[in-house]
DNA sequence: CAATGTGAAGACCTTCACAGCC
DNA sequence: GGCTGTGAAGGTCTTCACATTG
């Protein structure tokens, strides 16, 4: 048993899906190489920050040219790990959970949704996309037999902590949770959160503080 | 009055409405104080940074007893901008749309959605939640006469510019962007976004990273 | 005595600026 | 000459630790 040992910082990491939609785009328009300064711009972020983050990967520039694109794109895969299929199980079928159901952005890029779970009886039977919604304690058994890795929670808040701890149970061990709600979850279990609500609200704080004077911008 | 700059840290922004939140689920318990303690508990962060944080907003905490809970909310509250309704403009009602134009967490905390757009004519006329959907040319006129100050985008990404443009012109001074693109608006406009799969592509890059254990029966 | 409020220290992240290499 | 890769500097955020206060 090792201790992992960090190389990559965690601001590098949320940036490193961005480059890689850029370089995708910048592919698909037949470049093939790339300057840190077109990356940049491509991926909004500053070109110091993009030399900074691909360094962290390894030394895969060749200064006075710039990088490889096609060999990029497979480096930043590679390092996210999504050379494999990830089998992503969604917990929840209201309205958001219908909605990520059948968003085509989680297929393109290598996460497959093998299974759709609720607790409501009504909800059974359903299918979405092809894939037919079963009862949540067929969890452990979707895990097992799906290889299943990812859990997104789209359950309601008073139900999410409960979701949360069967996904753990089932051994599940990275989850996104939609449920507005703080969810406790073991070491060694990555949790990350979309807050729909929360974003708002800052936006109301900054709309607020501009909207009274002028103010600088925020972005 | 205002001798002070008083100036907010940005970590800090998004902090308060996980606070607010917190605050309300314990004045419903009855709780009339709260520690930065159980606060910190209650909102998954520390207690240092509970008071490090509460203490920009000012000193409204009591040495020995704690916050009052019912004062604290009030406070976050009128930090955040919310003591007024914000009325909310949707553009894109595929999948996204339609679940964000349903979600009840937005009016719950003071987001009325005013406003629903798209540009194809056969989302037009549909009712959602009461709202009928607009043509997209429309929003100016929306802007002006419902006060509506923030912008949802959920339309495809190869519309999401011209959208984003669309709401500026308008007067739409935030924006919170669920295209999976990098937008571009004038200083003073405020950007934020939520984008799905990049969230899932850092998960897969913390489950890689953690080892595979053989945990999963995996082929 | 209990718990806040806050300087100070430390960790983390960003930006600068330029040496080094193609 | 052009552009990467990276130490160093500069900022921002977090954590510590304790003086202060009710």
């Amino acid at each position: 048993m090792y201790v992992t040992q960090r190389v990559v910082p965690d601001a590098t990491v949320v940036r490193l899906p961005l480059y890689l939609r850029a370089l995708v785009d910048i592919a698909a328009a037949g470049e093939v190489t790339v300057s840190s300064d077109d990356l940049a711009e491509a991926a909004g972020v500053t070109s110091a920050k993009v030399r900074k983050d691909l360094s962290y990967l390894g030394s895969y520039g060749t200064r006075g040219v710039g990088y490889d694109v096609a060999y990029l794109i497979h480096q930043i895969r590679r390092e996210l790990g999504l050379t494999q299929d990830w089998p992503v199980a969604i917990v929840g079928l209201g309205n958001l959970g219908h909605a990520l159901a059948r968003y085509r952005g989680f297929g393109e890029r290598g996460f497959r949704v093998a299974a759709l779970l609720d607790a409501d009886p009504a909800k059974l039977g359903e299918r979405v996309e092809g894939v037919e919604v079963l009862h949540i304690e067929r969890l452990a058994d979707l895990v097992r037999d799906e290889g299943i890795a990812i859990g997104v929670i789209a359950a309601p808040a008073v139900a999410a902590q409960e979701v949360a701890d069967l996904m753990v149970d089932a051994g599940i061990r990275s989850i996104l949770n939609f449920a507005p709600v703080v969810l406790t979850v073991p070491d060694g279990v990555t949790l990350r959160k979309v807050d729909l609500a929360t974003e708002l609200q800052v936006l109301a704080f900054y709309e607020q503080r501009n909207g009274v004077r002028a103010a600088t911008s925020r972005s």
